[in-house]
DNA sequence: ACTGATTATGGTCAAATGACCATGTTTTTA
DNA sequence: TAAAAACATGGTCATTTGACCATAATCAGT
């Protein structure tokens, strides 16, 4: 058992210890170290992921082969691919660790059942979709109206805690502006 | 009973006759004229939309008063906010009729009761919202990586049918350029 | 602790973009 | 059908941004 997974459980959600313990029983454990792959575009997304410790990113790789990050996925937090799991086809971005990273992983099959079987689980699920949107939605006004030092300020505001875990450049890959730009940002709010 | 609804649900569904009286029912008319908001920031998202023919938009005014598009929703298509719907507070967007537009309406309480009653109904939910996020997620993609004359041909290549019914404008606002920036696009298109 | 790799920053320059404004055209609506 | 409103385009100019490159600092893995 996970006390890591446990005990994020039992803040979330209202499932009893049996219940725990079962949708524990179904996981399977990963050790990923620095930019090890989960998951590379290509492959099918078998998995539903729970990163238990650690950071993932998601992220395509366009025809320049420059990097867009689409999400980060700091420890408590749920990931996939969608499109790919749902529907069992080729992924078309990748799922890497940007530090060593502890996840557990379910099959579909297993996870479905537990769906079933588990009504809070499902409660939890949905919630983790709707947030997912209405986040999504968010990213994508801030990306539409934002000057980039707004989006920076508006990222370290959003996600405090990983600015220190990551890499300037792939801030700005997931702001969407140049590196450059983002040194001059920070070059500029130091000096005023 | 609306016959655009029949039609849409009897091709993109297995629902039964019965069923889809049962859905058709349970929904409120509503016409719009062009302009007109269905729904306002600050208002409750009450309602479950189908848009029966004319074309819908989704935006937000940020604090320069510029609008930015999240979405269009023509005819044949649902459209919400997720998050004012679900929590049932207040929103913080926009959704007005770009054509005189008629929508179906569904109150939530009604539409949920449906939702336990017809599960096919439910799976297409499902995968509506399925296939929001996949949407969602290579617009973001798309909003990162292209360039804006790529961002352009994107939207023609995605909504053919919608080019000749949007003020340029909107089209503008919903990929994040500058008119100046789009009309230079088209310009330099249509010299070469 | 050491070595190689990764990373952050800054300079320079060309290109892209947006703000502002004017004009002619099209569309809406009364 | 006529007046008013909305719209698309283009000119000009200042600013922002990114590409490319070099260098110094920091980090990772042995």
């Amino acid at each position: 058992m996970h006390p890591e997974f446990e005990k994020y459980l039992k803040e979330n959600t209202s499932l009893t210890q049996d219940d725990i313990h079962h949708i524990n029983n179904k996981a399977f454990d990963k050790t990923l170290h620095r930019n090890e792959l989960l998951l590379q575009a290509g492959d099918i997304c078998k998995h539903k992921v729970f990163v238990v410790k650690g950071l993932l990113r998601m992220y395509s790789i366009d025809s320049n082969g420059n990097e867009h990050i689409l999400q980060f996925a700091p420890e408590h937090s749920w990931t996939l691919d969608v499109e790919s799991y749902d529907k069992q086809i080729p992924s078309e971005i990748n799922m890497g660790a940007i530090e060593p990273t502890e996840v557990m992983l379910w099959q579909k099959d297993d996870f479905n059942k537990l769906l079933s079987e588990v009504p809070e689980l499902s409660k939890l699920s949905q919630q983790i979709i709707s947030r997912n949107i209405y986040y999504s939605r968010q990213r994508m006004l801030t990306t539409l109206s934002a000057t980039p030092e707004e989006k920076y300020d508006d990222f370290i505001e959003r996600f405090p805690k990983l600015l220190t875990r990551l890499p300037l450049r792939m801030i700005a890959s997931y702001l969407g502006i140049s590196i450059k730009t983002l040194t001059r940002i920070r070059h500029n709010q130091l000096h005023r």
